[in-house]
DNA sequence: ATATATAGTTTAATAATTAAAATATATATT
DNA sequence: AATATATATTTTAATTATTAAACTATATAT
C-alpha cells in the first residue's frame, strides 16, 4: 500500500506548505479550514473529524478562541450543541494562508485535485 | 482547497481502517508500513518524514522496539547512523493488517491509488 | 592534532490527549 | 408533571508525546 502512502506523504506536504512560517499547527489550521468550508462545525463533529476525544476539542478550541480566530456559539435549537465559527479574524488568517500561492497554481492544483477525489471516491 | 482536505481525509480513513483494533497508533502503523516499504530508514529519515524532532523518533522507535517490532542496527559504513528495520515479528504484523481485506478489494485499490499518485505528481 | 559537523540519545520541561466525573439540556416513560 | 435516561460539552487529574538543548560518539576538514 506504498500508493496510499505516498497519497498522504504528498497531501500532508500541502498542509506543510500551508503551514509554513504560520505560528498555527497543522491541525490548527485544517480545523480553519474545515470550519471555513463547513460554515462552522459542532464539537463532536470536530472530534470526530480529527478521530480524538471531546476533551482534546475543547482544549483544541479553547486555544483558538484565546488566539480570536473562532468562537463558540450555542445552538438555540438544541442549546447543549456548541458550534464553533470562524470569526472575522479567523476568515483573514484563512484567507492569508492561500496568498502565498499564486491564484493560477491554486486553480491547477483545484482542477486535480477534483479529478483525484473522483477517483478516489470509488474505492471509498 | 477543500478537495486537498477531503483527500487528506479519505487517505487518514484508510489509515484508521488498517489499525482498526489493532494495538498500535496510526503513526506505529504508518512507521512500519514505511520500514517494509523502504526495507528500514534512518532515524533522520523518519523524523523528516513525520515532521518531528530526532527526540520523537528515539522514543517512538523505544517503544517498537520493546513490542520486538522493529530492531536498531548499527551502519556499518558510517557508525553514527542508526537503520530501524522490522524484526520477524514485525514483518508478521504488517502482512497481518493486510489480511483484513479481501485480496481483490486490495488490487482494485492499488490500481486507483497508482493512477491518484500520477495525478498527484503533476502538481508537486 | 584540532576544529567542526553530523547522527542519535538523553534530559527536563512543556504541550497534547485521555478516561472519567461533572454540568446542562433534551427526550422518553410512567 | 415527575422521573429516568440520553446526549453535548467541559472539567479534572493522570498519562503520553513532543520539544529544545545538552551530551556522546563518530566523521570530515584544516
Amino acid at each position: 500500500m506504498k500508493e496510499m502512502l505516498e497519497i498522504q506523504q504528498k497531501s500532508k506536504m500541502f498542509v506543510n506548505l500551508l503551514s509554513e512560517g504560520e505560528s498555527l499547527s497543522q491541525n490548527q489550521l485544517i480545523l480553519l479550514l474545515q470550519l471555513k468550508i463547513n460554515g462552522g462545525m459542532k464539537a463532536t463533529e470536530i472530534a470526530d473529524f480529527f478521530n480524538v476525544t471531546p476533551g482534546a476539542i475543547t482544549s483544541m478550541c479553547d486555544k483558538l478562541e484565546k488566539l480570536n480566530l473562532v468562537q463558540r456559539v450555542r445552538e438555540s435549537g438544541d442549546r447543549r450543541v456548541v458550534k464553533m465559527v470562524l470569526t472575522h479574524h479567523g476568515e483573514v488568517k484563512v484567507n492569508d494562508v492561500f496568498l502565498k500561492f499564486p491564484q493560477e497554481k491554486l486553480t491547477d492544483i483545484a482542477k486535480v485535485l477534483k479529478e483525484v477525489n473522483k477517483l478516489m471516491s470509488t474505492i471509498f
